[in-house]
DNA sequence: AGAATTTTGTAGTGATCGGCAAAAAATTTT
DNA sequence: AAAATTTTTTGCCGATCACTACAAAATTCT
């Protein structure tokens, strides 16, 4: 069914490529010209495989919130709200550190433009973060009406708290926080973590 | 003695104009354009008092760190850690939230470049956010001699989770986030400050 | 083989980027 | 009043920005 000359670059690759452009240099940062190189393509094929240079990040945006949802959804899963948050936290302490050369530091909603001559980059971008707080709170109201945690937490709080921690380490990382500095910010971060009914309070504080 | 043509603007005033547009664009996004309809001057006028963008911008920054700084004195003359600790969130709450226009939302610290194409932005602007870190290190080993930190603790990591919030908060606000659900997430994160012998632990605990 | 189709490389588009030369304007000094 | 000094305005610089027209190259279909 396929005519005419076959693509000499693979989509998948080229996103990677460009993801860690974007990620490096934010989005404005980013020129077509350190994105065609990175990818070893010319830029007319960049823009006939991805329309334009905010079609381009859009993709990059959606393949990298792929793994950052397959994180969320498994550290949701978890059987507590507690447990959810412990995940949470060293799950972003791992992902956010620098891993030696793969990816990277930090995070790429964070670091492609808090603030941007396009106002719709940041929108997108915050979007893409304010849809994971949300699904820790919906994680953190079942938690209530499942009694693991108390009917006097706030749900929408224990989640914003999350989240502000999750940004906050991305930063850290980006700047160079080792691993282990992350962990350790996680770690007491947790101990504010409201205890349920099924684990004793002194426990989440001491540990 | 001085002769010449009079200045026909406040440089104080135009580092402010300026410091709003690097605010709300980020380094890279605030074009010369931007920045003299701004201030409301031509380009060689700006260039004459600021020799370059990154001259603009490294004036703002000195302006801009100095409120900062005077709330970092202020804070840091608490009598206790914990009180120490208690101001800065609340006071970064404050700070970050919307006011209602006086100043765009967030930090300009972390708003104007996290990540950009003249990597030089990034350092500088990290070299500032490390400093203030440092002070509150500096600050809590001094709590740990003097006893209302327990020898337990490091100041090292409580420091940096401090300033962890703060960033994170700071990201918060600059999407939205409200002064009441800042504070509401600072006081949160207090729960985990270790107490000293000056106070029981439960009180910091219960709050 | 030849027509049709799709991607490639080359070479550019106008617009905007940060920055500057030069003359006019406004002040102080002589 | 004239010289000296500083800032302002006008108009422009080369470089780079995101983006594209066009034709050669590489494939499939007839």
């Amino acid at each position: 069914m396929a005519a005419g000359r076959p693509r000499s670059f693979c989509t998948t690759k080229a996103l990677d490529a460009a993801m860690q452009v974007f990620w490096r240099k934010g989005y404005e940062g980013a020129s077509i010209t350190d994105l065609t190189k990175a990818i070893g393509i010319n830029s007319p094929s960049l823009y006939a495989a991805f329309g334009s240079k905010e079609g381009l990040f859009k993709a990059v945006l959606q393949r990298y919130d792929e793994r950052r949802q397959a994180f969320m959804d498994s550290i949701l899963a978890a059987p507590t709200a507690q447990e959810t948050a412990r995940l949470f936290l060293h799950g972003v302490a791992d992902f956010a550190a620098d891993t030696g050369g793969q990816t990277p530091p930090g995070c790429l909603f964070l670091q492609s433009g808090l603030a941007c001559c396009d106002e719709n980059i940041p929108d997108v971008l915050a979007r893409h973060r304010a849809e994971k707080e949300m699904a820790l709170r919906e994680r953190f109201e079942r938690s209530r009406r499942e009694g693991d945690l108390p009917p006097s937490a706030s749900a929408a709080t224990l989640a914003r708290y999350l989240s502000t921690m999750a940004n906050g380490m991305s930063v850290q990382a980006a700047v160079g926080a080792t691993a282990q500095e992350l962990h350790a910010i996680a770690e007491l971060a947790l101990a504010s973590f409201p205890a349920g009914d099924k684990t004793s309070p002194a426990k989440e504080l001491v540990d």
